[in-house]
Parts: C-alpha cells; sequence; structure tokens
DNA sequence: TAGTGGAGTGAGCAATTGCGCAGACATGGG
DNA sequence: CCCATGTCTGCGCAATTGCTCACTCCACTA
C-alpha cells in the first residue's frame, strides 16, 4: 500500500508542523513526542515547507513594491532600493519620495557621522521631512558648489543647511559655484583653505545623499543657472545622460569626458565610490535614462525613487541590453 | 502625523518581515540593513506576528481532527490523542482506528522494550495493519488473562503473539483466563511461577496496548464468554462505564469495587498506572462513556479514537459535569 | 523641581537551530 | 556474490535566536 504509507507520510509532515509552527514546541519537543531524533524533526520541517505544508505569508500592503525593490537590487548590486508609494501628481510623488528618503537618513544617521550632500530637485524637498525623534550630533556638507541663485533650495548647500538644522547637527558650507568659468579659476578656489576643507570633508564622508539630474533643457542644472542650454546640448551629444553632484555619465555609467569636468567644483566620482554609503534620491517623471547611467557608474549604494521610475529603470536595464559599442554594464 | 507615522511603521514591519521570512536573512543580516540593533529586529519581527502581518499557516488535511486531538490533550492531560480519518462503517472505521495505532506503535517500539497488550475488538485489528521497517527486538506479554475461545482474535495472548510474529520480537505467554471461578483458583494460579512471571514482565511493561470495554451486553468481555450477560449487568448497577484489562470503572473513572476484581488476571490499575505509556485504544459506536471513565482514571496516556467517540467524550466531558449516578447518554 | 512609573533600548547569556560529517543500510549492477 | 552507489541516520559543533536584565529617556505627578 504505496499510497497509504505516502498519505500517512504526509499526515505525520503536517502533525509535526503544526506542533512545531502552530503550538511552537521547541524542535526537540516534537522530537520527544513523536519519539524521533531532533535532525530528524528537523529535516521533516523542511520537507513540509518544501511540500508547501506550511506556508509563511507576509501581508505586503499594495503601497509597498518589495518586488521593484528587489528586482532594483539584484539588477544593480544595490545595497538597498526604496520605491516610494505612487502619486498621479508629479510634485505629490516627489514629496513621497521625499519623505521616504527623509525616514531613511533618520534610520541611518548617527551620532558623529558626516554627510554630503548634493543637490536635486528631489533631494531638495528631503529637509521638509526630515525631523528624528532626536537630536543628531551629525556634520551635513556640500558635496558641489551651489547654484548662482543664492537661495534656490535645490541647492546642496541649501539643503544641507536645512538638514543640519532640522536634527540639530553641524552645517559646513562650501562656498564656492558648481562651476567656474574657468580651469584655472576652479583650481584657485579649490585651493583655498576653505574650499578644501569643506571638500576634503566631503570626500571622507560616512554618507551621501544626492539628487539624480538629467540631461534635458529642464534639468535642474539649467533652471538653476549652473549650466546653459547650450551646454547640456554639448553634453547629451557625448552620451551624458545624467549626473550626480554635477558628474555626467552616460548610458553604460561611464564619465562623460569634457570640459566641464575641470571648471567642477565637486566630489569626484571616485571620491564618492569610495563614501560608504550614497544615498540617490529620483523622482522626476522623465528621468530613467538618467538613473540607468548612474547606476551602472556603480557610485550609488542606495536608490530611493518613485515607482514609475523604477519600472522604466528595469525595462531599460531588462529590454535594451547594455548597449552596442561596450557591453560593460559597471556593476559593483 | 501620527497617521503618517503609524503607516510608516507598519511598512517597516512589512519589509523587515519580508527580509526575515521570505528572503531568509538572519535577524543580524536585517539589522545591520537597517540600521537596527538586533534584539530590536527581534521585537518588530514578534510585533509583525502579533500584528497579523506575517501569517503561518499549516495546510491540514480534512480528515486530520488536530482540534479534536487539542482538545482531547487538554482536557484529559494526555501525552497525546490521535483522531483517526473518519468512516461511515464501523468496521472501516475500527481499522482505521488500528491502522492509526499501528502506525503509532511503529514508532514508538524500539530494541529491548516490553510491551503489555490487552483485549479488545479494536486492539485486535491492530496486528494486520503492523508492519514495522525492520525488525525490532521487542517483547509482548498479555497484561490481562484470556477469554475461554481460545483462537478468539480479540485475546490477549492472540494480540500479543500477533504483534510479536509481525515484528521479529517475543512472545510471552500468559497461560490464564481472564476470570477464574473463585479468588482461591485465581490465587492459586497466579502464584504459579509460569503466570507469575508473565503478569511481573508484563508489570514492568515499557509500554502498554490495550482496548477500551464497554459494559453494554455486547462489550467483548460478554462476546468473548470471559463474563456473563448477568454479570455485566451486576458490574452496571455498580456504575461501572467500561473497562481496561478488565478493570472496571465508573464514569468518574474510579475503580468498581466488586467480587470480580477478586477472580481476576490482569494487571490492576495502578500497575498500568506505572507503565509509562498506556495506549488505549477505543473505535466502537457505543462507547463514550466507558472511554471517559477511563481516561479520568488517569491510566491512560495515549487515546487512539475515531472521531465520533472524539466529540462524545468531549461533550460530555464539558456538558454534563462529572454525571451524578450513572446516567449514559448514548451518543456516537 | 525633583520624583516616579512606563515604555523602549542594547548587552550578555542560555537555549534552540542549522549543518557538515561519518557511519549504517538498502539497492542494484557487475 | 561482492561491491559501488545513493539514501537515510544521529552526532556534535557553530551560528542563530529568545530572553532576562539593567539602563535610559520621557511623561506625568506631587
Amino acid at each position: 500500500m504505496p499510497d497509504d504509507t505516502r498519505r500517512h507520510d504526509a499526515d505525520l509532515l503536517v502533525r509535526i508542523a503544526h506542533r512545531y509552527w502552530v503550538d511552537e514546541l521547541t524542535q526537540e519537543e516534537v522530537a520527544r513526542e513523536f519519539a524521533l531524533s531532533r535532525p530528524k524533526v528537523q529535516r521533516l520541517l523542511d520537507r513540509a515547507r518544501a511540500a508547501g505544508i506550511v506556508e509563511i505569508r507576509v501581508q505586503t500592503p499594495p503601497w509597498l513594491r518589495l518586488d521593484l525593490e528587489r528586482d532594483l537590487r539584484s539588477a544593480f548590486g544595490l545595497a538597498e532600493a526604496i520605491v516610494a508609494p505612487e502619486h498621479a501628481d508629479p510634485g505629490d510623488q516627489r514629496d513621497a519620495v521625499a519623505r521616504v528618503a527623509a525616514q531613511y537618513l533618520e534610520r541611518r544617521l548617527a551620532d558623529g557621522m558626516v554627510v554630503a550632500v548634493g543637490h536635486g530637485r528631489g533631494a531638495g524637498r528631503v529637509p521638509p521631512h526630515f525631523r528624528p525623534r532626536r537630536p543628531v550630533a551629525a556634520t551635513f556638507v556640500p558635496a558641489m558648489g551651489g547654484s548662482p541663485h543664492v537661495e534656490a533650495p535645490t541647492n546642496p548647500g541649501e539643503i544641507a543647511r536645512a538638514l543640519a538644522e532640522r536634527c540639530g547637527g553641524r552645517f559646513v558650507p562650501l562656498f564656492a559655484p558648481a562651476y567656474l568659468e574657468s580651469r584655472e579659476a576652479r583650481d584657485s578656489l579649490v585651493g583655498q583653505e576653505a574650499v578644501a576643507h569643506a571638500l576634503g570633508l566631503a570626500a571622507r564622508a560616512d554618507m551621501a545623499l544626492a539628487g539624480i539630474g538629467g540631461t534635458d533643457d529642464g534639468a535642474t542644472m539649467v533652471r538653476s543657472g549652473c549650466l546653459s542650454v547650450a551646454e547640456v546640448a554639448g553634453l547629451r551629444e557625448r552620451g551624458a545622460v545624467g549626473d550626480l553632484a554635477g558628474n555626467y555619465v552616460n548610458a553604460e555609467g561611464r564619465p562623460v569626458e569634457s570640459a566641464h569636468r575641470d571648471r567642477l567644483v565637486a566630489l569626484s566620482l571616485d571620491e564618492l565610490r569610495r563614501i560608504g554609503l550614497v544615498v540617490a534620491v529620483a523622482s522626476e517623471p522623465e528621468k530613467p535614462m538618467a538613473i540607468l547611467g548612474t547606476l551602472r557608474s556603480g557610485v550609488v549604494d542606495v536608490l530611493i525613487v518613485d515607482p514609475a521610475n523604477a519600472r522604466a529603470v528595469l525595462d531599460l536595464a531588462a529590454g535594451a541590453p547594455p548597449a552596442p559599442a561596450a557591453a560593460t554594464p559597471a556593476r559593483r
């Protein structure tokens, strides 16, 4: 009677599984009760799980997109990917992402930490949602120079200052614009003690928070007056799809070589890479390519993003394989 | 924003629960990922379980009545209660119970064990289903004398012999009828070396397997010719509801004092109690009161029973507290 | 303003669990 | 018939987990 035996075995699995998972006996107690060895009980429990007799279900609210997060993590080797709840209105969406980013920040932030801060409309909305339970003695420093419009709330300096204020931390200013007019001017400024100090501090930061910028004519870099429409167009021609703290990358994630880089006051991609925890925030609707590029650069550890971009980036990464020329999806 | 905070907390619980139970990270890994302490992760996981975010379900086939088993265990302080799959036909039902009992026996039986065996129609069907994977050097000995019809398959001796045969074990016979005609005859017989040896062995058994007998006119004791209808009626008058190895008990589980006891060749209730593992088998439709009484006697460690009797016994125990005289609501 | 109670925290330890191992056993092929 | 092969077993260790225990921080009270 093989069928009968099989059924009996299954019944035993159910009994044991019940006793262990529902009645919460230990494996040893179960073993004693059924006159089996403890390892055998463990094996039977494993079998029960494999056979689907035991089902562990985590009730996930619909606004959590853990599937997208998992795919992003594995597709780009991220330490973490967080997809914010979806919103139809771009402003609401940006706020939702920013809120999640702020909460993430609150969790990671600890006394004594140094946080380098980039720019971006998404990052700019983080401070209003940032409200740690208790004061944190952290230091916030811009990871790049600011825009000519001093008070623009997407300015790294403004964001860093606001964050410091919100948690009772320290703010170290970086007295520099994002771009100077010549390499010489840039080198001269970076040589200044005050500027060098801030940049050095940022380079040694424990964490970085940066928006991901695009290369369209309405990108933050353009709106804030850092770059002209013509300059961005030039970058586009060279394959640039987006930037992280002013460092433009192409769709493969490699830095775009251009004269701009010599005029930029900011942490380089290599310097960012050396920071243990680089958190990138993106919530503009037209950004999937920018996100793709920056993720492929291997600089980003944590991505905080809206569902639409998350889906779009995954589609791009899956659908359009690396791109013809250099098929080197720079992972880490 | 208390509502927002609550929702965020719940989201965190879901994330952590997912990471732990679905992705199977360790608590420590989860703690690292979320920048929390390990104990805190544990507390959050507990909370997630308590909040019903995590649901562990054991898919139980409909023929398993784990609920009845649990209730029986707790109502009568049993080490184990096993309810066999239900069958409409009494014969099939008896076989189902016997099969489960045989499987239980196979699990508990180990080399060197001594098993004392009682009588009963239910117990009598056990041997045909008893087929251990490998030979077991166990010893089977009757716990009581036999019936005058030597070959009756419900005879303790027959059952013990068949079990021993089935597993390649040893059978020690008890050369005695269940009841003798006088106390003197009984005492004389019990004094005989061969009988005393078998009874002594049975008293030191590691396990006992016994049917639960009733006190109706069709009870095994009557059918097998051990007792007359008049004798059983006399027992009923004294409150007897059932027996275990010839020891009659009333509805409260106390032994029924009567002249029979002095004529009985069997282990006493006290001797049975001293055996570590007394397994009682019951599957006759009219037996709930008998089961109730024997369970209340505190002799039984393991009950193997059909669903109808299981329900009926629980109803009796819950609904009709101890029972005044000896009301026998014939349920099934 | 100091005191008091309650909730929440991480350290540390004991219990539980997972797992690699060597040996026993059946099975089937040479 | 013997031996290879794979499965199943329990042992013992190392990792993981549950839990107790001070301790802190906050809210409320006298």
